[in-house]
DNA sequence: CGAAAGAAAGTAATCTATTACTATCTATCC
DNA sequence: GGATAGATAGTAATAGATTACTTTCTTTCG
């Protein structure tokens, strides 16, 4: 742990190239991010990165493994600890949006990955990740509709897609002015209106 | 209209390279769009684009200008013609879906545009699009409230933001099947959702 | 013919990735 | 415990591909 130290272990360089993405990612577009302004970041040279990484995709893979646990470790711990159903999908809206609030360029990478032609390793990851999430939500809604705490006649799909829509038109919003933080004040008034929109509110 | 002719009309060129960058968007990364790739669409060498264009960012500046007049025209038109707020915001909706079913590159261009760096005609286009699209929409809501259609607490802004985001949501889940006929398909059960958020349903 | 439109080729800048070499850390041996 | 060898981490330079844009020459068409 000395701070004069200039070579890093392997690891710790690994991690904190990750960071350096994020952060970059939160303010530019994403497929625009190069592997100099990584290094950059980082204080290093372009080509000290391929020590680590084998190429820029496998940078983008680690990316997209960060945020995979820690995004689904936090959603998971918030739904745990929530005694309803109902309770649970207002915990992981709010951990989503403080999660996103950290790290706007999450949810831009996200998309961004999407959109890329072909099958590459990190879209794969963002598209089963997304799935994931998904898959989390439709249980959720089915456990509220089961105990009555949603409405009967609740689409729990087309219920996921809107919670997961919910958080990009916040995303949006920010972009439009500019100002991450937002995505936190915004959240509430409009999960309000979801939640009035599934049956949840009194 | 010779379909032999080779050499066509500046205007008639300039809205097939705007056609072109549309159906590119569909397919793929709007920022990774090559003039490459749009002269090989349209049939051209890619140096022949600049006959037309000064440059890149005028081509997309054209390609704003054609979503800003189509989406907008569209919209209005459908809202002028309900009987109500609440039955306008349902038209509006569902020209939207059917303009982005048919265009499906053109809210990841809007997306990308918001996320690029610094001060380009192309981004403030498309940030005073979304800003007309959201003061519509904040319009019609208030006009619900005024009416008794919605519900007498509801937020317009964040009401116009869980809009935007329902549209979002379904082509982010378009892009994670692959398949953008979902866009129209879970159209109607996901507007379901919002309408009984803002009060609309019985 | 003459002007507009396009082809073909070229340029400067930028991107990922590689290479040859150097600096730093760490484990081992006497 | 200090010198040292081997492994690890880093730099600087550059190759090769791709980008937006230009230039020169040719074709098309009224």
């Amino acid at each position: 742990m000395n701070g004069r130290s200039k070579h890093l272990p392997a690891d710790e360089r690994r991690a904190a190239t990750v960071e350096a993405v994020v952060d970059l990612a939160a303010e530019q577009n994403p497929s625009d991010i190069t592997t100099t302004a990584i290094a950059q970041r980082m204080g290093l040279t372009q080509g000290a990165l391929f020590r680590h990484f084998p190429s820029k995709d496998a940078i983008l893979q680690a990316v997209m493994s960060w945020v995979t646990e820690r995004l689904l470790a936090r959603v998971d711990k918030a739904a745990e600890e929530a005694a309803s159903p109902a309770t649970a999908l207002e915990a992981v809206f709010m951990t989503h949006i403080d999660f996103v609030s950290e790290h706007p360029g999450v949810p831009r990478m996200l998309f961004g990955e999407l959109q890329r032609p072909g099958e590459t390793l990190p879209k794969r990851m963002a598209q089963t990740l997304i799935r994931h999430y998904g898959e989390r939500l439709r249980g959720l809604l089915e456990a509220g509709k089961a105990r009555g705490e949603l409405h009967v006649d609740l689409d729990p799909d087309a219920a996921a897609t809107l919670f997961i829509g919910t958080i990009q038109g916040l995303v949006m919003q920010s972009m439009l002015a500019g100002d991450v933080a937002r995505i936190r004040a915004d959240a509430p008034g409009v999960f309000a209106i979801y939640l009035r929109g599934i049956g949840a509110a009194s």
